[in-house]
DNA sequence: CGCTATTTTGAGATGGCTCAAGCTATGTGG
DNA sequence: CCACATAGCTTGAGCCATCTCAAAATAGCG
C-alpha cells in the first residue's frame, strides 16, 4: 500500500513546517513511513466530523479549511499552501477533524496515516511536542481571527486578510505582489466575515486608489504600505 | 519555594480536566512538582504577550482569556472555571501566553513551573499528548466561536454563550440554572462580540418572556429550551 | 446614606447586508 | 473560430440590525 516518495521531496521538504525542526534520524523516520496522496481541484480531503485519520503536508497546491453552518454559510478558518501541515489532530487517538478541507489547486502531498504515525510518536517523543508547538500556533492565529471579527470594522479585517496572505503565499511580481492562489471575491469573504458584495466594493475603492490591482480570482497588491495604513492605525 | 498542595486537593482534582485521564503514577508525579496559588478578584495571572512561565490547573474561581486590541476593545476567548487547565502553552520553550487571563473571582489553583514540568513531560511522555488533546479540543471551541461571530446573528450568539456558559459554569438553582460567576452585560457582550446596550436590550426582551431571569451581573437561565429555539434553526 | 458601578431605555445614525440587474472573462462545443 | 454558456464580478437602491451617544434609573458598597 505504500507508495514510495519521489526522491526529491525529502529535500524540498527539509525545510517544512514541523519537520525543519526535527533531527536527522527523526526525519528519516518520518519519510519512511509517509505515503504520496494527490488530491484535484475541489475535491474534499476530510469533512468536519469525521474521524481523524491523516496527518497531511501539502507539498504543492493550495487547500482551504472552512466549517459551514447549517444554513450553508461558510467561514475559512486557514488556506494552507505548501511546506504546510494539515490535519495535526490525526495523531490523537478517536479524534475527530474540527473543519472542511477542500483542494483549491490539484495538489500533491505526503501522508501518514494515524496507524503509521503512531509507533514513530512512540519512539520520538519530540513528535509530539513539535506537533503541539503546531497546533498552539495555529490557537493563536485562530484567536488573532477571533479578535478582529468580533471588534474590527470590515475593511480593517479584508486589509489586514490580504497583507496576512501576502506574507504566507505571496510571489513578487513586477511592481507588486501577487496572492498566488485563485483567490475570489467570495473566498475572501468567507476569510473575513462578510459578503462577496462588500468585497467587490473595497477591492475596487483600493484598486481606484491604486493599492491593489484585482481581476478574475486574482489580486494583486501595489501598496502595501496603503493597505497597512488601513489594516492599522496609522496616519 | 514550593508551598504544599493542601491534602484535599488530589482528590478534588482526580477528576479534573487533564489529570483525570493519567495514570495513578503520572498523577503522583504531577501533585509533587505543583505548588499552590492564589489570586485575588481583578488580579492578572499573565499578559499576552508575556513569556509562558506556568502552566494553571483552577481549583476555585473563575478565570477570564481575553485579548484586547489597540482601542481598548476586548475579546474574551474563554471562560475558565474550576477544574479546568489554563496556559497549556506553557509546555513549549520559550513560548509566548497568546491572550491575558484576569481573575474574576479570589481564585486557588496549582501551578506548574516549565523548569518542573519539563523533567515529568520527559519521563511520562503521555503528559504531552494529554496536553495535546487539551489544546486541541480548545481549537475546536475557538474555531466554532470563529464561525459564530462571523456567520450569525447577535441574538443567536449570546442565547448560544448563555447555554455553552449554563453547561460549563451553570448551578441548578429553584426554577431554573443559575450562571455561577459575575457576568456583567459587558462580560457578556465581550464575550459575543457585540456591546452592552445590545446585550442588555436582549436580555430585557427575554426577560419579558419568560426565558430568563437576570440582575445584576447575574443571569438565570429558566428556560433553555426557548433559549435554544433561539440559538438553533427550531420551530 | 451617599458614592459608584451597572444597567436600562430612548433616539438617531450608519455600516454592511440583501436583492436585482447587468457586465465580463473564460472556456467550450459546434 | 465563433457564439454561447457559465462562473465570477460590479454596481445600484433600499433597508434594517446594530452601534453610538445621552440620560436617567437601579443596586450594591463603604
Amino acid at each position: 500500500m505504500h507508495e514510495a516518495l519521489p526522491a526529491a521531496w525529502p529535500d524540498l521538504l527539509a525545510s517544512a513546517e514541523l519537520i525543519g525542526d526535527l533531527a536527522v534520524e527523526e526525519r528519516a523516520a518520518l519519510w519512511t513511513a509517509a505515503r504520496r496522496g494527490a488530491a484535484p481541484r475541489g475535491s474534499v480531503l476530510f469533512a468536519a466530523g469525521d474521524e481523524a485519520r491523516h496527518l497531511y503536508l501539502i507539498v504543492s497546491g493550495r487547500i482551504k479549511l472552512l466549517r459551514g453552518n447549517s444554513d450553508g454559510q461558510e467561514v475559512i478558518v486557514r488556506l494552507i499552501g505548501s511546506g504546510e501541515v494539515l490535519g495535526g489532530v490525526a495523531v490523537l487517538p478517536r479524534s475527530l477533524y474540527p473543519a472542511t478541507a477542500v483542494a483549491l489547486d490539484d495538489v500533491d502531498m505526503a501522508i501518514w496515516s494515524r496507524d503509521a504515525l503512531a509507533p514513530l510518536l512512540e519512539q520520538y517523543p519530540r513528535l509530539t511536542t513539535a506537533i503541539l508547538a503546531l497546533v498552539t500556533r495555529r490557537m493563536g492565529e485562530v484567536q488573532s481571527q477571533l479578535q478582529d471579527v468580533a471588534t474590527e470594522r470590515v475593511a480593517r479585517r479584508v486589509a489586514r486578510a490580504l497583507l496576512r496572505l501576502a506574507g504566507q503565499l505571496g510571489r513578487k511580481e513586477d511592481g507588486g505582489i501577487l496572492i498566488d492562489l485563485p483567490l475570489s471575491r467570495q473566498t475572501l469573504a468567507e476569510l473575513t466575515g462578510t459578503t462577496l458584495f462588500t468585497v467587490s466594493r473595497l477591492l475596487s475603492g483600493w484598486e481606484a486608489e491604486g493599492l491593489v490591482e484585482v481581476g478574475r480570482e486574482r489580486v494583486v497588491i501595489r501598496a502595501p504600505h496603503g493597505l497597512a495604513r488601513i489594516a492599522e492605525d496609522l496616519p
